[in-house]
DNA sequence: TATTGTTATACTCTATAACTATA
DNA sequence: TATAGTTATAGAGTATAACAATA
């Protein structure tokens, strides 16, 4: 007697498996997976804060210092004092970092669609934003 | 403009939106939702190797160890050397591990309804199921 | 006083390498 | 030689606490 695999594991490991499979696909551009919803929250909108970055991905304020730290490194991302409220940074894509996004957000795509071959990726989604919300 | 969110954040939340609830669901019996999938496996075989265990988890036969190693220090599993290969040790539930394990089932298995409730659990797990077979 | 960013630190999770014993 | 279990260790990943600058 063989018995289903725990919701639990297959949870677990459709994110690790989706994980890998960016990761590897975004690391040609130097970045990953973290790195690359952190840059696709920047690239969309108007310029924002470190915190409000780091509240949009649920993540702690300290990580995203470090994620940031990284980026800006590579040249990715800028940071400068927010002009109307110096305690804030207000973080941007460089050009570069524009154009390297840009070209990730395609690989990034063609990962999504290769994974979510032979299944309804919509409603799977909308299934997921339901099991986040309740 | 707000942004969809990505399907690595939409994976990560779910899974981790589970393991936050199941862990604390168990915890009344002294288990977290690791060391659940570990009993699971135990509960409804014959009598299997660590590696074996670790093989069906897909985990390493070294966290493997530490895992056993806290639910021996519990009571809930033994381990002694398989008499016809005594490289191997046969790991059980013990008596009063599969009391506690039977009720952590029922736990588990209010936490995963309660989860799933508003949305298909059925197609979810075959989605699921598919996601990590591609 | 409260907030933003930072640093130092610690904790969890997990894997790799090397060892022991058995085969 | 190879396998199962173990130990030591190290690397991610992330969070908590304390601090500086600013509001």
């Amino acid at each position: 007697m063989s018995t289903a695999p725990a919701l639990g594991y297959l949870l677990k490991h459709a994110h690790l498996r989706f994980a890998t499979l960016t990761d590897e696909a975004l690391e040609p551009f130097g970045i990953d997976g973290k790195d690359f919803g952190a840059l696709r929250v920047l690239a969309r909108r108007e310029p924002m804060s470190q915190l409000e970055v780091a509240r949009t991905l649920r993540i702690d304020r300290t990580t995203m210092v470090a994620l940031l730290d990284a980026l800006e490194r590579k040249g990715i991302v800028s940071r400068r004092p927010d002009p109307t409220d110096r305690r804030k940074n207000v973080v941007e894509l460089t050009e570069s970092g524009r154009e390297a996004f840009d070209a990730a957000e395609v690989a990034y795509a063609g990962v999504e669609s290769a994974f979510l071959a032979g299944v309804d990726g919509q409603q799977f989604r909308r299934t997921l934003q339901t099991l986040l919300e309740g």
